[in-house]
DNA sequence: GTCTATATAGCGATAGAC
DNA sequence: GTCTATCGCTATATAGAC
């Protein structure tokens, strides 16, 4: 309408910028209501594009959470980077590095904290988000297994890929409890005895 | 039909029977299926109970669902009760002590594997859910802390509630990793590095 | 290309005959 | 008490007017 159609952007822009208000939409409508509840008219009521835009765009619904997921993906792994590049600046002691580790994973999570839980929960039931939560999941660790190789004179542990796994697993458990948990007991001394736990069977 | 209103069992019990019938057949079909996929006609017809008396029997949908966790639950209370038995039964050293808490535990959701990867996507849309999940796993912590409140004299942390949150979080997240997800190094290694790491943190 | 109006389908739940 | 037929609703997705 307007005659937007010859004078307006380039038709590939439009493009572009329609799919993403339809995936921003989507994002903001996951995280409020999670996608189960959340229908196709409403992303598109929101997006400010017609549902018939929205489906010469977009497969289906699932496609467009797919793509919602990818994006985040794209932007996590950006994260990781920053927090392996965080945490390499800190060569110091084992304790400090851990510590460096928890706080900036308490960071990334907290930031996208209601679109986190959402895929949790989809991870279940979907099986390209389960493969993309593994996929943060065995960055976190490859980063761990660097650090431990780097130090392992310095271990006690012989087994770095063993250690790493149970190493993280623990660091995941204590950082989803924070997140997501309501905090029953005083943070900081839970934090400070995850990372004695991690130093302590590291180390001694 | 066929008279069997007035010669059959007495109300009272067929009214249990039919309540559990629809108990059981809606389980399966949780596990099978999960909840959001199933239906209450589905349930009724697994159950061989007409869509109808299941509605004068359960309120709604989520009724049904409530009093299967509630069911599980009872006997997941029992389950715990056996693993605090077990465990009590080897007073042993701690690293004897934990083993067999891993163990348990991992037979224990062995058992209801399905229901219980159910039972962690309804958690996070069902506070009823939730609050039970909390409840399993207070009750874990508990025992916990009472085993190494008996050991106090002996062990190296001082913060004994802490010290059990932190353990636990290990624990439940590699019991969640070996039930299920992929197994990606030998189990049995996992579990050795995992009771070490406990070792290390509580006692050295 | 865009949007409205609707087809199609499946759900939970119930009214009412028996 | 029991069951059948169906209501009322809401969802995804599309056909077809513009």
């Amino acid at each position: 309408m307007e005659q937007s159609k010859l004078v307006r952007e380039p038709r590939q822009k439009r493009s572009v910028d329609t799919k993403n208000k339809v995936l921003d939409a989507a994002y903001k409508l996951y995280c409020d209501k999670g996608y189960y509840e959340t229908t196709t008219n409403e992303i598109a009521k929101v997006a400010g594009v017609n549902i018939g835009s929205l489906y010469s765009y977009f497969q289906d619904k699932k496609t467009i959470l797919l793509e919602v997921v990818d994006r985040y993906h794209a932007s996590y792994l950006q994260t990781i980077d920053a927090i392996y590049q965080d945490t390499e600046s800190c060569e110091q002691a084992v304790q400090v590095w851990m510590r460096r580790l928890i706080d900036d994973m308490i960071h990334a999570h907290q930031e996208t904290r209601k679109f986190n839980r959402e895929l949790n929960v989809l991870s279940y039931s979907v099986p390209e988000i389960a493969a993309v939560m593994e996929d943060q999941h065995s960055k976190v660790r490859q980063i761990t297994v660097d650090f431990l190789e780097r130090h392992q004179k310095k271990l006690r542990v012989k087994d770095v890929e063993t250690a790493a796994i149970v190493t993280t697993s623990l660091i995941d458990s204590i950082v989803h409890q924070i997140v997501f948990g309501k905090s029953l007991i005083d943070r900081e001394r839970i934090l400070k005895t995850t990372v004695d736990a991690i130093y302590s069977f590291l180390m001694k």
